[in-house]
DNA sequence: ATGAGTGCAAAGGCTTTGCATTAGG
DNA sequence: CCTAATGCAAAGCCTTTGCACTCAT
């Protein structure tokens, strides 16, 4: 079960020596009613009152605490989301059109298919994975 | 098994009205020699005598031509490797610490598995997916 | 000849950073 | 109080683009 973001959010912050402010909280309680992944115009749209600047820096700390996760894709902007113990683990549906991410659960059959593939890997090769991610690209409802 | 790269790239340039020129065989000759993805530097080191705009201009062109595929990680360079059909199926280990993407193969069972998926998602959701990514992250032997 | 390709240099555009100010603990 | 955080503006940096030149057809 997912944990309560702010709280994990401050606990995390305040492990790392840092403060869990106004603008923090509010980017968590942007990206965890959201539910899928922003991209900065998103969320400078949901909160035209935050300065760019301060979101992005405040979006970097709350990275390097674990709070929040940056995906990079091939379009323009980067999208944040929380961290994955902080909703569920999750995939993406990645629209190749129009360039959303849309959140997706697979069988828990295949997760654990993945996490052994993982570890067959770790002992062939000498890689440790810490953890997966798995995308299917192709064109949303909207844009097929 | 895999295409040979040098006559499909030609073949998918001459489809897509461009010329298989000697810096885009380059290109191919090296993306195709290194066997894992190159970020632009690996590519400008490996041919000195290629102009950075040369190379982002014609692997853009390949991109286009689907000859070469651009992988975007959170490091400050986008990566590139050769279209999939022009080498085998694979997925990738990403490297949280130095960045570099190893090349591996998973269980045929698990990617059947992940096929199966893929259908499933596009039935309940509306998303037709074309292709996955799955991709391991961890760190590598030399950074372990 | 003639249009695609090339290479240099300059511009774009997302993201980061310097610095003076504000606020949280 | 005092350090971290903020916000504005400016700079960074990967990548793209304008333009004149070259080369292949």
């Amino acid at each position: 079960m997912p944990l309560d973001p702010h709280l994990t959010a401050a606990n995390r912050l305040r492990a790392a020596g840092q403060r869990y402010t106004t603008n923090r909280r509010d980017l968590v309680e942007t990206l965890s009613e959201s539910g899928q992944p922003m991209a900065i115009p998103d969320i400078l749209g949901t909160r035209p009152e935050l300065p760019q600047s301060s979101a992005y820096r405040n979006l970097a700390v709350l990275e390097q605490a674990g709070v929040v996760r940056r995906i990079v894709t091939n379009e323009e902007f980067a999208r944040f989301e929380l961290a994955e113990d902080l909703t569920e683990h999750h995939h993406h549906l990645v629209c190749m059109s129009c360039g959303t991410i849309e959140d997706v659960t697979i069988p828990t059959r295949l997760e654990r298919g993945m996490e052994r593939a993982m570890t067959d890997v770790a002992e062939s090769t000498g890689f440790s994975a810490v953890s997966h991610r798995l995308d299917l690209i192709g064109t949303c409802k909207s844009c097929g």
